[in-house]
This record gives structure tokens, sequence and C-alpha cells, in this order.
DNA sequence: TAGGCCATCTGGTCCT
DNA sequence: AGGACCAGATGGCCTA
């Protein structure tokens, strides 16, 4: 029995804490290009450049975050600094300590030695005192006396750094939240953690840069493993309810039914991944059935695999080709149709998986069970998926129309 | 209660 | 000097 967090599978994943940096993305970013391939990296370049796009674009940010109470709150401010000197000035034999306290030290000097100063010289560049015995002087250069007036200052400028760097950390995580709508799997209710939304990311990008490299359709065993490689078990889990992927099911045809999929001719490296979901039905449509010449012109696939993989029918490429299966435009939630697992245990009941799924679907058998509704989902619209759903809607209208004649 | 995830604060470093 | 970025620390929330 897989247990599943309704809030974040990610949790469930045993990683040492983690965080989110720009570094870590540059290393997940540098295994997603494993070829020197020049057409394919201006690709993912332009698809970067749309991303980075995307996630500058002003309607994206939030609004202007409220300052905490304590920032317009001086007194408070003033007790907290207060409780920190007398928190750290407990333990003062602590080298190590003692310069994470200079400040607290500064702030000392500054009520019990500067407090008759008249304003103007608290301008001045004053030689600390020596200090009183125990301890060597410190090195650096000289820490200049707090007086109230730098005191204040050295106040409004954590004030600010503060702010800033809480709006910066927003902005990052309101990037995160639109990286969560192009990954393949995105749930409102359920959403993937940030460690989880950049690994899923980045083997999403991998599996399309293979797809552009080798011009083939890879096998949905592989190229769900390529999705869900180092992701935890409830992601895993999750991915694969996207995918209307039953492992048991393909597992079980893998070995007796090897035929009906792909053959190992796969483009994708097949690594050992301990699937465990059996909670989903079967895939509606089985894999290896089409002879398309083209991947992203394949009109054999039908369900959310291809619906993800190769939905948009786009013949071309470069440009608005990456674009369109990049963007939330094509790839969106408002569109999209849920699938719930048979019999789901009760804390998933409320989950709210959404596939993504692109302009055109391959084939009319593949829309029988797609309810084309544009407002399916709108109370999992977000502010971006508002902002690009009026354009949507004509293209729902259409599809509903030629599926529904 | 332990562990995972997250938001926030903070000081350091680098750059303009 | 000030801003951006980073990483450590801390506490809150949630789940198993």
């Amino acid at each position: 029995m897989v247990s599943t967090s309704p809030l974040c599978p990610g949790r469930q994943a045993a990683h040492s804490r983690m965080s989110i940096t720009a570094r870590s993305c540059d290393a997940a970013a540098n295994d997603v290009l494993p070829y020197g391939l020049a057409s394919e990296r201006a690709r993912l370049r332009a698809a970067g450049s749309m991303l980075a796009r995307l996630f500058s674009d002003s309607n994206l940010m939030p609004e202007a975050h409220k300052y905490p109470a304590w920032v317009e709150d001086s007194e408070s401010d003033e007790e907290k600094l207060r409780e920190e000197r007398n928190s750290e000035s407990c333990d003062p034999q602590d080298s190590q300590a003692e310069d994470s306290v200079s400040v607290a030290q500064d702030n000392e000097e500054a009520e019990t030695g500067m407090e008759e100063e008249d304003e103007d010289e608290e301008e001045e560049e004053v030689e600390e005192e020596e200090e009183n015995g125990t301890r060597p002087r410190k090195r650096g250069p000289k820490r200049r006396k707090m007086t109230k007036a730098r005191m204040e200052r050295f106040k409004l400028r954590r004030q600010k750094a503060n702010t800033r760097e809480r709006n910066r950390m927003h902005d990052l995580n309101s990037a995160l939240d639109n990286l969560r709508k192009v990954v393949p799997c995105y749930s409102k209710t359920q959403k993937l953690s940030k460690i989880e939304t950049l690994r899923l990311a980045k083997n999403y990008i991998w599996a399309l840069s293979e797809i552009l490299r080798s011009g083939k359709r890879p096998d949905l065993v592989s190229y769900v493993q390529t999705l869900c490689k180092g992701l935890s078990q409830p992601t895993t889990n999750l991915v694969a309810g996207c995918l209307q992927l039953n492992s048991r099911n393909f597992l079980s045809e893998q070995t007796a039914e090897p035929g009906r999929l792909q053959p190992p001719t796969s483009t994708f490296a097949m690594h050992p991944y301990p699937y465990q979901c059996a909670r989903l039905p079967s895939p509606q449509c089985q894999a290896g059935a089409g002879t398309s010449s083209h991947p992203l012109r394949s009109h054999s696939y039908c369900g959310g695999y291809e619906q993800h993989l190769y939905g948009n029918g786009s013949p071309e490429y470069p440009g608005s080709e990456l674009e369109g299966s990049l963007s939330p435009s094509l790839c969106t939630n408002g569109g999209s149709y849920s699938l719930k697992p048979e019999s789901p245990p009760e804390h998933e009941k409320n989950y709210h998986y959404t596939m993504h799924y692109s302009a055109m679907p391959s084939s009319r058998g593949a829309a029988h069970g797609l309810l084309l509704r544009p407002g399916l989902h709108s109370d999992s619209l977000t502010a971006y998926d508002s902002h690009i759903h009026h354009d949507r809607t004509a293209v729902y209208e259409e599809l509903n129309a030629f599926f529904h004649n």
C-alpha cells in the first residue's frame, strides 16, 4: 500500500534538508543537455527564453507584499533587539557567537556609552574603546561606535534588506508556481514541493530533448521512467496517475506481452525505478501502434500520455513550436480533464489531478472520453491561467465542435 | 513526537 | 553604499 500525502508528495521523500537555490537549479540544468546538437540547444534556449519571459511577466508577479507588523513597529523591533542582546550575551566565551553578536555588542555600546552624545558627533568615526581585558582585540577594520542614529540606520537597512529578501523569495516561489503549471503533472490542491518540481522539470526537459535528438517516439514506460527519475514515490505515483499509467499493468505487460510495447530500442535509458503504484486504471490505449514517421506528428497514441507528449499537432519545430509545447497556453489545466483512480483512498478523493493536454488530440477515438469544457477547472485557474483563458476559449469551442458534431 | 517542508530573518560575499 | 544572492538558523505547520 502506497501512502500518499494529500498535501505534498515530496514530504514523503527521505531527502536531507535541501534549499532551492540558484546553484541547485544550475546543477539540475547542467544535467539536462547531454548532447552537443546545436539545433536542440538552440530550441531549448528559445524555450528557456520563453520561460524567462513567462516568469518575468509582471502580471505573474505577486502583488506587493505587506510588511510584517514589526517592520512598522519600532518599539517591538527594539524589544526584539533587546531580547537578542540578552540571549546572545549569555555565553561571552563563545568565539563563534562573538562574531554573530557583534551587532548586538555594538548596540550595547550604543546604550552604555553614547547616549549622551549629540547628533553631530554621532556621525564621526570613533575608534572602538579597548575591550575590558579578557578577550584580545578583534582583527579587521575598527568598528565604529554604534550610535543611536547609526543603530537606527542599521535597523532601517536591515528592514529594507529583509523586505527585499522576502520579495525575492516570493518571486522565486511565483516562478516555481509557474513552473509547476508547465511540468507534466499539475495539481493545485496537491502541490509538488519545490525540490520535486525542479526535479520533474529537469526530467521533463530531458525527455523532450531526447525526443528532439532522436526523432523517435519513446515508449510509454521509458517516458514515465524518465519523468520520474529521482522523484519521491508519492510524486512518482502522482505523475504516473497523470499519465494514466498503471505500473502494475505495464510491468506485467512488459514481461508477458513485450510485443505490445515499444521494443528496447528506446531512446530512453531504462533504469530500475520501483514503481508501486497500483491504484490507477489500466492505460486506455496501448502504445506502440503508431507508424508515423515523426513523433510530433504521431496519430496513433491516445490518452493522456500521447496528448501530453505529442498533443500539439503543429508540424513546425522551432520557435513557436517550442513555445507552444512548453507554453501553458497549450499546456493548460483550464481545458484539462481529471484523472481519478478507481476507488481512491479517502484522503485522495479531493485530489485534483490535471493532465496538460494540448491543442489537438491525436484521434477522434481519443476524444471520446475527453470533455472539453473551458470552465471545467475554473476554480483552479490562477492568475496566469486567467490571463490566457480568454484566448483558449475559442480553441476549446472549436474542439468541442470538432468532436461532437 | 519525529520528520519534512516552508517562510522568514540574518550576516556574509560579491558586484555595481 | 546599497543591492542581489546565498546559506545557515529558527520556528511554525502538517502528517504519519
